[in-house]
DNA sequence: CAAATATAATTGATATATCAATTATATTTG
DNA sequence: CAAATATAATTGATATATCAATTATATTTG
């Protein structure tokens, strides 16, 4: 039927498997858990708190999203009452992010579902095979830079 | 300002990284080879001419899609004339979807431009460290099976 | 300094992801 | 067989991705 490549056999399929997984996963945790907020939320918010005083592009690169991406999540985060927004006081442009109180009980709380979806998705894999694992990662980042 | 955990340092980031990284540069090599198709449709395309006579939720499993994603997939490339749909014969249900010709040939002529994609994102990565990555891709995946 | 250029964020258009509900038809079961 | 159940595909609603164009403001340059 297809003497020519299987799909299955092919590395980064079985990596778009892998990451799709992970996300549902972790996804279907968080729903179980009675956490009304997307993965990618979680992640930006996260970023602004890590990251505070960045501009929005800055905080886009940093989880590798786009700024358009950014913008409007952040006006659903504002809506949700997860963010707040400050007008910069030297550029006109740009905004300030803030977590609001909500936002960082938010993440606090979801600390311990975040720890443990990781470490069951970890799980049977060792420190060894993570280390080459994200060496790999790490080549292929760099090889698609071209 | 962060003694919390660094989300650079998270294997999960990475992996979201290469995986986008990955699809950013084969999409532009796409674009620059004058291929007017996206990766998702040509995983698709490709799917299908190999899994002939399979249902459109075979289909999308076998590419790790949503039903509801390959539907309006299907649509836009009935739309653009590389798919077409025969009711079935004994199921009234379903559709049997082939390949256009011009689709047949679309993938023959993306071949050497999608492997050689797949070449320069794994330069400098041995056998033995894609064989250990694959390895760790599948144990990922049967742990977020849960 | 004014014009040109750069930058930050937004907006529009289109594609895809995901969950839930719906429609049409097929299969199973009492 | 009719009612209940299962299955294939679609549709609706919402979130995110991506590229190009636009808006507002800041910075640079002649």
């Amino acid at each position: 039927m297809n003497n020519d490549e299987n799909l299955e056999d092919i590395l980064f399929y079985s990596l778009e498997r892998a990451i799709k997984s992970y996300r549902q996963f972790a996804q279907q945790q968080l729903v179980k858990n009675g956490f009304n907020i997307t993965i990618d939320q979680w992640l930006l918010l996260k970023a602004i708190h890590n990251h505070p005083g960045k501009t929005q592009q800055q905080i886009a690169q940093a989880i590798f999203k786009d700024f358009a991406s950014v913008t409007r999540m952040v006006e659903l985060l504002v809506e949700k009452k997860y963010l707040i927004r400050f007008s910069h006081p030297t550029d006109r442009r740009r905004f300030q992010l803030k977590l609001a109180k909500t936002a960082v009980e938010l993440l606090h709380d979801m600390q311990p579902i975040i720890e443990n979806n990781r470490k069951t998705a970890l799980k049977n894999i060792s420190e060894q095979q993570i280390i080459q694992f994200d060496e790999v990662l790490n080549l292929i980042i760099n090889n698609c830079k071209a």
